[in-house]
RNA sequence: AGAGGCGUGGCAGAGUGGUCGAAUGCGGCGGUCUUGAAAACCGUUGUACCGCGAGGUACCGGGGGUUCGAAUCCCUCCGCCUCUGCCA
C-alpha cells in the first residue's frame, strides 16, 4: 500500500496517478487518507496524554500504599476512574479512525509509472516490441494444440475432469516429461543467472495474502481452505515475497534473488467461456517465478534484467513472442509497471500471455514492513519485483502448435537433453 | 490428534503485581592501550508513533480480561519442545 507520507508529500502526482488507472474520485479518496491520519494523530496525542496521567496516578497511589497511607490511596484511585472513562472512549474512537484509515489505504492501488500509457483495457497496452519473423507456416496441417493432445495422448482432460473438475488435466507420457522438462530447464536458467532455488509452501495464510496484496482485493480468486482459513497459492510470488515480511535487511544483503517452482491454483471466476480452450486456462499450472528484493536506486536497472531474463528464455525456445507494457488501466493493483509476454500461438493464431514482470517499488514492502538498513543505520523500504520465467501451460500449447508436422511434433532443441526424446509422435 | 511444558531485546538468559523497557552474559558499535592485531579496561547499544524540543505513549508470541497499577494473574488463539498415538 501506498505510505501515507508519499500521499502528503507527492499528492499531486498520487492523483494524477490513480487518475490515470481510471479510479474515481481518486482526489477525495486520498484526501479523505489525509483527513483520518490528522485526526488519528490528534486522537493519538491526547489519549497520549490522558495514560500519562494514569500512569503517574498509578505510582503515586503504588507509593501511598508502600507507605500506609491507605486513605489517600483510596482517595487517589477515585480520581482514576475517570481517566479510566476517558481512555476507554478515545481509544474507542481512534481504533475505529484507523480501521477507516487502513481500509482506504487497503483499497488504493499503486502509481503508476510515468512511462505507462493511458488506457482502459488490454486493447490499449503498448507493443514495445515484436519478434514475429519466425512464425511458421502451417499450411493444411494445422491443428489447435487441443487436437494434439489428443491425437498424441499426452495431457488428458477428461480424466481431470472426473477426478476433480474442468481446468485440471491430467499431463500423460511425452506430455508429463515435457512440463517436468521444462520446469528444469527453466530453473537451471535462474540458477545461471544467480537465482538461489527455493521450494515455497504452496499454501499461506491471510497475512501472507495481505502483504502481497492478493488480499483484501483479489479474495476470490484464490482457492480459501476454510477448515484452516488457509489459501492455495495463485503464484510463487507469494510464499517467496513473504520470506521477507518484518525483516530488515543489510544492505550487504543485497540484491536477494529467488527462484521457484510451484503449482499455481486460481478460481478463474467469471473468466471462463467458450474461447478459452484446452490449455489456454487452467484452474491448476505450473509455473517458474522469479523474485527479486532490492536497493529502491537500483530496481528499475533490475527490471530491465528480469525482462532480458525471460525474453532469453523465450527466444531460446524459438518461439515467435511479442512484449507490451501494461496500459494503466490493464495494470495489476501493486504494480508500478508490468511488462507482460506473449507468444504466438500459430495454430489458434492467438497471442498468448506466458509471463508477466513488474515493479512494485515499496507498494508491498510497506505492507510487508520489508525494510533495508544501510550502512548509517536508517531504514528505508525496499523495492520488490516479479517475474514469470515462465508459466508451463502457454508455452507447451506454443510449442506443440508451431513445431507440429504431418506425424510427429518437433521440441526445442534446448530442451533436448531435458527430455530424453527430440519429437513427439504417436505411441 | 491426546497429555504435559514453554514462548522475554540480535542471541543466551534472569525476572510471580508497583521503583521493569526490563538484571546479567555474549555479540555489535565507539574509545583507551598497541607498530598492527588479540586480550584487558571504559563507554554505548531494541522497535514504532506523536512532538521543533524537553519529553510522552505503546510494545516481554497475537488478541481479550482482572486491577489504581500486569512481562508477572485469568481467558482464548497461534507457535515451539517432550511423551503417547497416527502417518508420507
Amino acid at each position: 500500500m501506498l505510505q501515507i507520507s508519499t500521499i502528503e508529500k507527492e499528492f499531486d502526482r498520487c492523483v494524477k496517478g490513480l487518475e490515470k488507472r481510471g479510479l474515481e474520485g481518486a482526489e477525495n479518496l486520498l484526501k479523505d487518507v489525509l483527513t483520518l491520519d490528522g485526526q488519528r494523530k490528534k486522537l493519538q496525542g491526547q489519549l497520549d496524554d490522558i495514560l500519562h496521567e494514569s500512569n503517574k496516578l498509578a505510582k503515586e497511589i503504588g507509593q501511598l500504599f508502600q507507605q500506609g497511607k491507605k486513605e489517600e490511596a483510596e482517595t487517589a484511585k477515585k480520581k482514576t476512574t475517570e481517566l479510566k472513562q476517558k481512555s476507554k472512549s478515545l481509544g474507542e474512537e481512534l481504533s475505529n479512525i484507523e480501521v477507516s484509515l487502513s481500509r482506504h489505504l487497503y483499497n488504493i492501488p499503486n502509481i503508476p509509472h510515468d512511462s505507462v500509457p493511458a488506457g482502459k483495457t488490454d486493447e490499449d497496452n503498448e507493443i514495445i516490441k515484436v519478434e514475429d519473423s519466425n512464425i511458421p507456416d502451417l499450411g493444411n496441417h494445422k491443428k489447435p494444440h487441443w487436437d494434439l493432445i489428443e491425437a498424441y495422448d499426452i495431457v488428458d482432460f477428461e480424466t481431470g475432469n472426473k477426478v476433480t473438475g474442468a481446468g485440471f488435466p491430467f499431463y500423460k507420457k511425452h506430455g508429463a516429461r515435457l512440463v517436468r522438462g521444462m520446469i528444469n530447464y527453466f530453473l537451471d536458467k535462474a540458477a545461471e543467472a544467480g537465482y538461489e532455488e527455493v521450494q515455497p509452501p504452496v499454501v499461506i495464510n491471510e497475512d501472507s495474502g495481505l502483504g502481497t496484496g492478493q488480499l483484501p482485493d483479489k479474495e476470490g480468486q484464490m482457492y480459501h481452505l476454510e477448515a484452516n482459513d488457509l489459501y492455495l497459492i495463485p503464484t510463487a510470488e507469494v510464499p517467496i515475497t513473504n520470506m521477507y515480511r518484518d525483516v530488515i535487511l543489510k544492505e550487504d544483503q543485497l540484491p536477494i534473488k529467488h527462484s521457484g517452482h510451484t503449482p499455481c491454483f486460481r478460481r478463474e471466476a467469471g473468466s471462463w467461456g467458450s474461447h478459452v480452450r484446452g490449455l489456454n486456462r487452467l484452474h491448476q499450472f505450473d509455473k517458474v517465478e522469479i523474485v527479486q528484493v532490492v536497493d529502491p536506486n537500483k530496481s528499475y536497472e533490475v527490471l530491465d534484467q528480469m525482462v532480458g531474463h525471460v525474453e532469453e528464455l523465450i527466444k531460446s525456445l524459438g518461439l515467435p513472442y511479442r512484449i507490451l507494457r501494461l496500459c494503466a488501466g490493464d495494470l495489476g493493483f501493486t504494480s508500478v509497471i508490468t511488462y507482460d509476454f506473449e507468444v504466438y500461438s500459430a495454430a489458434q493464431e492467438k497471442w498468448l500471455e506466458v509471463s508477466s514482470v513488474s515493479n512494485f517499488e515499496t507498494f508491498q514492502a510497506n505492507r510487508l514492513k520489508l525494510r533495508i538498513k544501510n550502512s548509517d543505520g536508517k531504514k528505508e523500504l525496499a523495492h520488490t519485483l516479479n517475474g514469470s520465467a515462465l508459466a508451463i501451460p502457454r508455452i507447451m500449447a506454443a510449442i506443440l502448435e508451431n513445431n507440429q508436422a504431418e506425424d510427429h511434433i518437433k521440441m526445442p532443441e534446448i530442451l533436448h537433453p531435458y527430455l530424453g526424446f527430440k519429437e513427439i509422435r504417436k505411441n
